[in-house]
DNA sequence: CTTGACTCTGTAGTATGGTACAGGGTGTAG
DNA sequence: CTACACCCTGTACCATACTACAGAGTCAAG
C-alpha cells in the first residue's frame, strides 16, 4: 500500500536534507523547538518531512536575527491545534510588526549602501557618505 | 568662537545617548568596530556625535541578524578616505545582495504569518497552515 | 558473523557577544 | 577638603547556540 517503511528518515538524512549537523538537532529537540520523534524499537528517531522544513526555518529564522526562544514562538503559532485563535492572531501580530520593522530597517541599510555606490561611481572622493546618518533616525526599538 | 569644549561626550553619555552599556562600547572599541576615540590628559575617552550614530547602526544591525564581523565589514565600507574604491564597491553589493535575501525571507515569513491570521480568522480549524510550507522553498544561502 | 557506517546518551568544550567586578584615579559641588 | 559620581585597566564570569567527544548499541553488506 505504501512505500514509506522502506527508507525511514533518521537524523543523518535529516541532518543532510536540513544542511545542519546532528547534534544541533538533538540540541533543537532538547531546547523544545522540534518536538520529540516517535523512535524505533531499538532507540532511532524517525522523522516525518515536516521535521527538515521546521528545521531549515529555524536556521532561517536566526540569521534574520531571531533568538531561538523567539524562533520557538513563532513556531508555537502553528503548533497549537486550534483553539484559543484570538491569543494566536494576537502574537501573530506582534511578531508581523516585529517582522515589518525588521524590513523597514534593512531598506534603510540597502539604501544607504546603495547611495555609496552611486557616490562613489560618480565623483571621486566621499568624505560623508550616508551610510550612517540614515540609519541613526531613532531607535526602532527591535530587541 | 564655539561651545564645545563645555561639554565633552564622555564614555556615560554616549552609552545614555546610544542606549547600551558603557562596558559594550569599550567592547566595541577592543574589538575594533569604533575607532579609538581621542583622551583627556587623564585618560578620559572624549566622542564626537558620530560615535552614537556608529553604535546605534551597530546595535540595529545585530538585530537584523548580522554578526560583528559582517558589521566589520559595513562599517570599513565608509571608513576608507577613498581610494580603492572599486573594491568598496563590489563588497557593498555583495552586502546590498546579503541584505536582498534577508529581505526577500521576511517578507516571505510575513506572508505566512499573515496568512495564518487571516485563516485563523475566517474559518475555525487550520490544520495545513502554511507558515512552514512557503518558507521550505529551497534554501537562500543566507549565512 | 565481522566490519563499518550509523545511532544512542551524557558530558564537556567552544565561539560570540557581552556583563560584572576589583582596585584604583578624576573632577566638581558643597 | 571630602564626598560622590564618574572614569580607568584588567580579569573573570555569563548566556546563547552550538560542537565535539566518550563509550556503547544497531544494522546492512559482504
Amino acid at each position: 500500500m505504501n512505500a514509506k517503511t522502506a527508507a525511514p528518515l533518521t537524523i543523518g538524512k535529516v541532518a543532510r536534507l536540513a544542511e545542519v549537523g546532528i547534534e544541533t538537532i538533538r540540541f533543537y529537540e532538547r531546547e523544545g523547538l522540534i518536538p520529540d520523534p516517535p523512535r524505533s524499537e531499538s532507540g532511532y528517531r524517525h522523522y516525518g518531512e515536516d521535521s527538515v522544513a521546521r528545521i531549515r526555518f529555524i536556521k532561517k529564522a536566526k540569521a534574520l536575527g531571531f533568538s531561538l526562544a523567539e524562533i520557538g514562538e513563532l513556531l508555537s503559532l502553528r503548533a497549537k491545534p486550534s483553539g484559543s485563535c484570538a491569543n494566536v492572531q494576537a502574537k501573530a501580530h506582534e511578531k508581523i510588526a516585529e517582522i515589518d520593522q525588521k524590513i523597514e530597517a534593512l531598506q534603510s541599510m540597502r539604501t544607504s549602501l546603495q547611495g555609496l555606490v552611486v557616490e562613489c561611481r560618480g565623483t571621486g572622493p566621499r568624505s560623508e557618505c550616508p551610510i550612517l546618518n540614515t540609519l541613526d533616525a531613532k531607535e526602532t526599538s527591535c530587541t
